[in-house]
DNA sequence: CCTACCGATCGGTAGG
DNA sequence: CCTACCGATCGGTAGG
């Protein structure tokens, strides 16, 4: 049972999500809850505090997701994570999709943390892949800059073709077995 | 020598990818231009108008990229697609933002028209991949459409890390070879 | 390219 | 949660 407070952080994602930040404005916000413009006040301070909690609220799944992946043999667990991420993504595309893109509409000091916030996300799939590496999982060559930004990539990508019932598993099981054996499929054996 | 009026789409590019289409004013245009508000009519007819030239410049930049890859063996055609992609989006930063980001502004018909473009410049991507599989290039057990989704993404998302005098061709590369042979590396032989 | 202006809408507030 | 209102700003226009 949502309280009104929820069900206005809901339908703020789903509008910023549609029409942006500032292509929403209080009064579609208002229409969409069944209120009148000045009642919104009672259950927000400001049109900036619901982009505060959204963004917040996304970097807290996507990390409880990546929390929840259990421990295990590197390539795995980065397959893992990759259905994680996804997951989060297919269960809330319009929280996601405000998280990816319209972050940047925070006002300081919350854009800075945010940006600090998004960076410690990001540090952790560089470490899923930099583990996986020195525990002699992946090529010893390979060039891990270049796959993280790859992986994340198609992470951050996901919130504009992301349909809500897709089977996020078996997506991020496609990706991961692409990413893991490449296109080519005959590549320089592990020294 | 630039008109007004290029030099005004270069600034509306500027803002729109800074603070968004909606979070653009006209007056904040006529300020980066040194003029008054009501003076930008005379260079541009609306807001939408400019949002509209920027988007179709920057669909028309990334197909005349991709037509000036010349022929050749099929993967390494992919590499040189994927450094002219790449080079577009180091060259003109906030016109590849506009186009990826805020072109969800534009006024119908022009949204949808936008929509059928972009469909058709993704679509060239999947022929490229789809005919290197088809000339043996790739691996026979290609998954076609994740390998598609992931280039797309690299190339989709590269506007937000990009800087303005990165090495694209390296990073292209890079992205190539990452992609080519896997993260592994020691994948299944092509049959 | 400027000045002066338009009606509409913006986010937000007061008082109940 | 509503009515009534605030000053500021919005995109755009008229007339020069």
């Amino acid at each position: 049972m949502a309280t009104r407070r929820e069900e206005l952080v809901t339908v703020a994602s789903r509008l910023f999500a549609e029409r942006g930040y500032h292509g929403t404005s209080m009064a579609d916000l208002a229409e969409a809850m069944g209120l009148q413009k000045g009642s919104l006040y009672s259950l927000t301070e400001s049109k900036q505090e619901l982009l505060v909690v959204i963004t917040r609220e996304g970097a807290a799944s996507f990390h409880a997701a990546l929390d929840a992946v259990p421990d295990g043999e590197p390539p795995e667990r980065i397959r893992l994570a990759l259905r994680a991420h996804l997951g989060v993504v297919a269960g809330q595309v319009s929280a996601a999709t405000v998280f990816t893109r319209e972050w940047r509409f925070l006002d300081e000091p919350e854009r800075t943390a945010f940006r600090a916030e998004r960076r410690r996300y990001e540090e952790r799939w560089r470490e899923l892949l930099q583990d996986a590496a020195e525990r002699g999982a992946l090529r010893s060559d390979l060039d891990i800059e270049a796959a993280v930004l790859l992986v994340l990539s198609a992470a951050n990508w996901a919130y504009t073709w992301m349909r809500p019932g897709a089977n996020t598993d078996e997506l991020a099981d496609r990706f991961f077995a692409t990413l893991l054996d490449g296109v080519r499929g005959y590549a320089t054996r592990p020294s």
